[in-house]
DNA sequence: TATCAAATGTAGCTTTAGCTACACTTCTGC
DNA sequence: GCAGAAGTGTAGCTAAAGCTACATTTGATA
């Protein structure tokens, strides 16, 4: 145990409350972790479906620059939270609740990229960036943007 | 295999380009994840140590809201990877370059805090969000932060 | 100073997300 | 209609980040 007279009186001062806010919202910034990758993949398994009118496991890894074995693993996560389904070897679909989770996750994206263009951000930087974002923003945080941009440009 | 008509076609119209630089894209955010938890323990450690003259395990585990055995495993891994020191039952401390990156991660979080609450985020959601979203930001958008805060507010 | 509570450290388990290597379907093309 | 390539699926490994349970050290205090 080290000397601690400035802790205690910060501890009397209450520190507690600090820490447990503090925990809580590192402990929410965790847990999101988690869901990010799932939201990635219903969000490309969307894009293929869309586009190619189909989605293969090959094409989700190789999107996503993971190995198949991979992308198939974290598939069947998908199907066992309930947002894709299908048959072996017959391809990837999303179940409503998938669709309606990969329409959230695009809109989510849309507005992220969009204020960071009107912030000035290059497009470049803005599309990468907005990867490593988007699972971070909070719906409060999401109708900021929104009102922001509609503020600003009433186009 | 399925049937790919429209794939094949997309391949001859060049997709393999879009899905190296996508693939990238993700590349990147995964590694930045791990990244990430560094940069908490440091700033963090940094924080205990200016405020407290100390930072010990157990007041990073309850601030961070895990268990001090976690605490104390990543904080090897800081001190493998040259962040840290300290010698058994006295302490963490933050070498040269651990403290560079304390001052780095303070001044991005302090951008991005002040980017959200510019554009409306309630300070609550921007304090929280920043946490998640910091980690995610990268040098040309914390450049257009920093710019567009000086062109809004001369102060 | 000897004790004991609190802090620290260690061991071993779980889950997630990644990989490679191997096995099995499916589709294409001859 | 078959062979082989390409895609799909399975098994088993690793590392990170979390946990609980146990062991050890330290510092406060009686």
């Amino acid at each position: 145990m080290q000397p601690k007279a400035k802790k205690k009186a910060a501890e009397l001062a209450g520190e507690l409350p600090a820490e447990l806010t503090q925990a809580r919202r590192f402990g929410k910034t965790r847990s999101a972790q988690s869901g990010a990758l799932l939201e990635d993949y219903v969000e490309l398994i969307d894009d293929l479906l869309t586009s190619n009118g189909e989605a293969r496991p090959t094409d989700v890894a190789r999107r996503l620059g993971v190995s198949h074995a991979t992308a198939i693993k974290t598939i069947a996560r998908l199907k066992r939270a309930g947002l894709a389904t299908g048959r072996p070897y017959r391809g990837v679909f999303l179940t409503q609740e998938g669709q309606k989770l990969a329409a959230r996750v695009r809109m989510r994206h849309r507005l992220v990229v969009d204020i960071l263009l009107a912030l000035g951000v290059p497009a470049e930087a803005a599309e990468a960036d907005a990867e490593g974002i988007e699972h971070h923003v909070s719906d409060a945080t999401l109708r900021a943007f929104a009102q922001f941009l509609e503020s600003r440009v009433p186009s």
